[in-house]
DNA sequence: GTCTATAATCTGATAGAC
DNA sequence: GTCTATCAGATTATAGAC
């Protein structure tokens, strides 16, 4: 089962995230095509299941790449720790990014079971950030906004170089400048 | 020839880029599929056929939404309309952007003629933007990562609405602040 | 749990009549 | 320039033997 998957990612990886069939899942894992059924109703379940492999992959990652006991002593530190781990999550697994971040697969819904861990990893997300001071929704979508652009630049436009990853710090700086801003103009209103 | 390029575009719009077919094409023009071929050599050709008037499209919309004479009286006003007019043209037809500025279809790769309109266009886009101070490649990318951003998201998360949309003129202050102090910096050295 | 057989349908593309 | 006929293959999925 887990074997299955970790061949559908290789395919998706070679023929692009449409070209999953099959037949070449079934060759890869030493099976007809047909036996795969017996692990997966439809070529859709197989989609299910590594979106959910996907976002708790990312869980897992963005767990590693920050640290969440320093972020009140070093907000700036923080913030690029976390905005560099996301864009190289994204980065690293192209195809994967395709999935979970971008609605490229026509036709493809999630499971509500899977749309859960997707809404938790985002709300982990949402919390980390707005310890560093985004906690306005306008502000968290701007810092979305400038993740996935960096990211999805570098997969386009400069795939295995370090074009944009090179600007995640300069980025950053200027996304704390404008939420800072920002708050000040809110907490002057009160 | 036209009118089959433009039914394409239909077919995109109602199954996905990958999800393009001569059969499903040939009925929407009124003809068999095989007489398609009479017009193009393949489908590739179709898909370059509508890369190159995407681009086509673009320079013309972005002349259109950019008032080239104003920026230098109004520079703030100039960069507001230029990338309001990107993320417009974007959101305005979300499969025509994925052709255009997401590799997403395997195998696709522009006909030379398709790539130097291609071309043209970054050159244009490039060019406007310096007229603004944003002149040095990395600032540059910071702006076209911003800018897809906004888009993608946009297109990703809010089809149809102005959740992201709404962000433009704030990430628009944001860039041009970061470009000047980044000038700043530059010119000092010197 | 994996197989064979097969249904039913779709795919891009070519040959040749008219 | 559009048609019919057709190739040669792909696709997902099901039924039933073992």
């Amino acid at each position: 089962m887990a074997e299955i998957v970790s061949a559908a990612w290789e395919v998706v990886r070679e023929h692009g995230l449409a070209g999953l069939s099959m037949r070449d899942l079934g060759e890869r894992v030493g099976m007809r095509a047909q036996s795969i059924y017996s692990y997966f109703a439809s070529k859709h379940d197989i989609y299910d299941a590594m979106f959910l492999e996907g976002y708790e992959a990312f869980i897992d990652w963005m767990d590693s790449a920050v640290d969440d006991d320093e972020p009140e002593t070093d907000p700036v530190g923080s913030a690029r720790l976390a905005v560099r781990g996301f864009v190289e999550f994204c980065t690293s697994d192209p195809v994967r990014y395709q999935l979970l971040f971008q609605r490229t697969i026509p036709g493809f819904e999630p499971s509500p079971r899977s749309y859960t861990v997707a809404e938790d990893a985002y709300e982990r997300s949402r919390r980390r950030l707005a310890i560093l001071g985004v906690e306005d929704q306008p502000t968290l979508d701007l810092w979305t906004a400038m993740m996935t652009g960096l990211a999805s630049q570098q997969i386009s436009n400069d795939p295995g170089g370090t074009r944009w990853e090179k600007l995640i710090d300069r980025a950053v700086d200027m996304l704390l400048t404008d939420a800072r801003d920002h708050t000040y103009t809110e907490s002057e209103r009160a």
